[in-house]
DNA sequence: ACAAAAGTGTTGCTGGTACACCCATGT
DNA sequence: ACATGGGTGTACCAGCAACACTTTTGT
């Protein structure tokens, strides 16, 4: 039985191609580290059907803007922040996820610095939750969280994209609970400071902590040009 | 100096917010193990733009259908394969990325047992390539096929989807064959068996290869409930 | 008999884990 | 002086890498 030829959209000019009304947007996850704890800043939707309820930050893409750029531009009108950590996740589209439409959404995850960032807080409801605490969140975002979650924990394992969330200058302390918190386990504080140091990513920036109220800590920087040159090196192993 | 409020498509009725004609596909990269070498399904492009190269099989996803049903019916009506393994990998947003318009596109991995499937040959000009014989594409389908590469070399590491590329029963030396291929890198025959073996994932078929002419190996098969079973004790390390 | 690939063990090295005591600072 | 967390070393164990010879089958 001969099957009649399958449309395809790289062989069809576009112009014969049905069409129909979609909405294309981008939601950010953005992650913050704040007194301990991760966090993600959300806005409150005042959508009827999810009013009162969370939401992630996002917007339309625009005719003429690349997806990255939509995502970045999301970021930057709602933080203030220029070049922070930013990267494509996901994209979810089941039919009814959104109640006004068909809304395809791609997720972005975007690791920000909480102190550097000026939040226009009153003008846009905006807050940071601890990801902890959230339970139910508008539309498919509580999803689209649990999804980014899982890729913040999966990457910074792959890539030392973990600083991004700390200061410039952080101690080791800061460090390991970051990651404690991130991945919900608990490390041994020796063996953390011995396999942190043999990475080779840490620049000792020969400060100390201040007004804490302990023996202070030595301050590191994440070592750029030492992670560049490592990378020109690195290998890929067999893992189950 | 106050900002106007942004728009949120979260937040906005959709009615209110700008719309345009967009295009939405997905394009399928299709894997395939043949002959001792990693292949990918493609099809001739007849698009004047792009005439004579190859793209990806892709199609528009309708107005009522999920994205990842979209990707599952291209393999389908392509194949005449169900139930392969299928996964998306990333979404290509760029503003110019289909001279016939906006179109934003969502890549899928799939893998497949090339025995399995039926092509559609004649009727679709649907051909296996090596995937290092591959130099050009039409569109940006060269990067996304770049992009799934990358993540297939990943997922294998992470996860035991390789065992969908072979035949129920197989060699060790076909397993390691395409590891190899796939990765790029040779590994020692003692030492592959031996961390295969402590897997626990393979089941020994009790049963010899055929008409080879040198000495039969045993035949293994990928053993689903075990691995069902160590999914559900397994750990997060740490790594950089 | 020859060609081709299967099958098999040991050793050394590297990296992870478990674990306890003294030190510097603020209150 | 006390509370808090900083800083350090060692011993054991597991997993990885390197490495060579014998066996089975087809021709």
């Amino acid at each position: 039985m001969k099957e009649a030829r399958k449309p395809n959209i790289n062989t069809t000019p576009i112009e014969l191609m049905p069409s129909f009304q979609f909405a294309l947007s981008v939601d950010c996850v953005i992650f913050g580290y704040d007194q301990d704890v991760l966090k993600v800043l959300l806005i409150e939707s005042d959508l009827p059907a999810y009013k009162g309820q969370w939401s992630l930050l996002g917007d339309l893409v625009r005719p003429n803007e690349d997806l990255d750029d939509a995502s970045y531009r999301v970021l930057r009108e709602r933080t203030g922040l220029t070049g922070m950590f930013l990267e494509q996740v996901k994209t979810f589209g089941a039919v009814s996820r959104h109640p006004a439409g068909r809304v395809i959404t791609t997720a972005y995850l975007a690791l920000v610095n909480v102190r550097d960032h000026q939040l226009k807080t009153l003008d846009n409801a905006l807050h940071w939750h601890a990801v902890s605490d959230i339970k139910t969140m508008a539309f498919d975002h509580q999803i689209i969280l649990n999804t980014c979650v899982a890729a913040l924990q999966r990457k910074i394992q792959e890539e030392p994209i973990i600083f991004n969330l700390l200061e410039e200058k952080f101690s080791l302390r800061d460090l390991q609970q970051l990651f404690e918190q991130i991945l919900g386990v608990a490390f041994d504080r020796r063996n953390f400071r011995k396999k942190l140091f043999t990475t080779g990513l840490l620049k000792d920036e020969k400060e100390m902590e201040k007004m804490v109220r302990h023996r202070p800590g030595k301050l590191y920087s994440f070592d750029r040009k030492a992670y560049e040159q490592i990378k020109r090196k690195s290998f890929v192993g067999l893992q189950f």
